[in-house]
DNA sequence: GTGAAAGCGCTAACAC
DNA sequence: GTGTTAGCGCTTTCAC
């Protein structure tokens, strides 16, 4: 009931166990005759080559396995990451270990350390706002590490990102061409990367205008969708309300979204929002969302490859990549501001 | 700049590697003196232990990974199973590998075999239609194997899965409720043994009130959005075209809502819709979906639970775990045949 | 409490 | 073309 090794296969076709090793990685020249004899004792058997051991054995070859580590493999972005990462890797005949850390350092910390036990050959990471020096023992133990969708600070490594400031600007500038001044900013945490960049997109786009902000209309720190959805009633609220909304994740747009709905009627049509990161159905909302979109599949596909360019020896300074947004318009970001000329 | 081994700190700590083994494992009991002198070697060399090389010599220990095997990791269903399968492997310090076969038997295999080759303790499995013969040398090896989501052919694995039959018949026999007797049903690929069991549920609803089914209005094979669009739009343009629909899928569902809304406003109000899977947003459509919903959470810890206990050593028979959809009403399901009076 | 020897399953390096 | 020896990094086993 024990799993077959070399050993027995040598055994049952009369070889020494280093043939049958020949046979299977069919590297070496073997006699047909007994390359026969060999793969009919496997097949007998049904011997299946221990990879760890091999791995062990003969190091120039790694282990052919990656680690993929990102905030949360439940979500959709980070999903289509996943798998855009697993086709690079299955192509190139690797396999890809993943872990969550809900951007917990702590988690990060374990995660990463699994894997680098495991001894993979690289690692591609959304990394935490924790501190990474933990990253340096490995690294210089030969495994590569790509950051994808952040920079980790302090991190000497290639790192593929987008251009998170200039779409936030790009969105908050379409608000202000439609005459809005009162743009309120919804935000998750201010810790994250991305999040201080596409709120400092926001303040460049409104400096560039001249337009003050107004400390009332920015609200970090939502976690939720019902986080968003009650920092939008407390907006409205406002003596002086926004009159449009930007909405720096798609979970935020989407609470934000349930809010207005819940409201009456008549009043969410004089609301604007464009939203960063489009998502299924955005188009199908009323009124259609008009959003700032990322690419997941190409910051993982991108991420990967550098990655591969690294493991197969590639030791040039580290890149850091930055791929571009689209901007979508559909109509939720286009309603005029009340009683003003557009610029 | 190579990784250092239990050798290197050994000698840093002027001990015989056994005894760097036996602080680092912690099973056995070293003085407090060496352990400190191991313990500062360690950190002084950044070492960390091979975990090959220790599974390698301890095979009572396994390898503390498991395998997860999906459809596609970057399908919002299989994205919350495999976060959920890690939390749980998480929990118990163990790592997941992932793979995607798109539901090609060849790539299953593939992904399959490269797991057994890493000795992972045991796998998660949304089984291809193709046959499974291949598991069965790596399960006499002792690597464990829990099926999900849906069964594989004569394989005797636990296996847990929904009431796909039942969720589907309590949507169609909704609709009959509500007066409508041509009901379309449109479906994925009929290979699938969900998409089977779906189509099922909607047969015996209709017997069950004595309605006989009109091939003319069953499509399977659906395979994207633009196919559930299409679908529709052939089906609208019958001579008697259908006055619900039951779509059974997400993708489906969205397709075909987004087919609705190309079509002129007054129609769609006359279609009722109700769709297998939940989705985000899908309360805020107009009109609002009315959904069987399944929870992939709990598939995936469900899951993971049976296989952690097989690997505990259960060797109890195959167990097969029935998880219970639910039927949320929402709007969509509820709009009246036109004409007809409701049971 | 600590160490020496052997070996997990495989392959690099060298024989022949 | 094939076999032998040694050893990857670790732990089991048994000695002390």
């Amino acid at each position: 009931m024990k799993r077959p090794t070399m050993k027995d296969v040598a055994r049952a076709a009369g070889v020494s166990p280093m043939t049958v090793s020949r046979v299977i990685s069919g590297e070496s020249a073997v006699s047909p005759d007994t390359t026969a004899r060999v793969e009919q004792a496997v097949r007998k058997l049904g011997y299946q080559r221990n990879d760890n051991a091999r791995n062990l054995r003969s190091k120039n070859l790694g282990t052919s396995t990656i680690g993929l580590v990102v905030d949360d493999l439940a979500n959709p972005f980070y999903a289509l990451m996943a798998r855009s990462v697993e086709d690079e890797a299955h192509r190139r005949g690797y396999l890809v270990l993943v872990g969550s850390t809900n951007d917990e350092p702590r988690r990060e910390q374990e995660v990463v350390a699994a894997f680098c036990a495991r001894q993979v050959d690289g690692l591609i990471l959304v990394p935490t706002i924790g501190n990474h020096g933990f990253l340096k023992q490995p690294m210089e133990g030969g495994t590569r590490v790509v950051c994808v969708d952040r920079p980790a600070k302090g991190l000497a490594v290639d790192t593929v990102t987008v251009d998170n400031r200039a779409g936030a600007n790009r969105a908050v500038t379409h608000l202000l061409d439609h005459g809005h001044t009162r743009i309120a900013y919804l935000g998750d945490r201010f810790g994250i990367w991305t999040q201080r960049e596409r709120y400092a997109g926001y303040l460049e786009a409104l400096a560039a205008r001249g337009v003050t902000e107004d400390p009332e209309l920015v609200r970090h720190e939502l976690r939720s969708q019902p986080d968003a959805a009650a920092a939008l009633a407390e907006l409205r609220a406002l003596r002086h309300p926004p009159t449009a909304l930007f909405t720096s994740n798609d979970l935020i747009t989407i609470g934000v979204m349930d809010g207005l709905g819940q409201a009456e009627g008549g009043l969410f049509e004089r609301i604007a929002i464009v939203g960063f990161d489009d998502f299924p159905l955005a188009e199908r909302l009323s009124p259609p969302l008009t959003v700032v979109s990322q690419d997941p599949v190409a910051l993982g596909s991108t991420a990967a490859n550098l990655l591969f360019s690294r493991i197969d020896g590639d030791r040039s300074a580290p890149r850091s990549v930055i791929l571009l947004t689209r901007f979508i318009v559909r109509g939720s970001g286009e309603t005029r501001a009340a009683g003003r000329r557009p610029v």
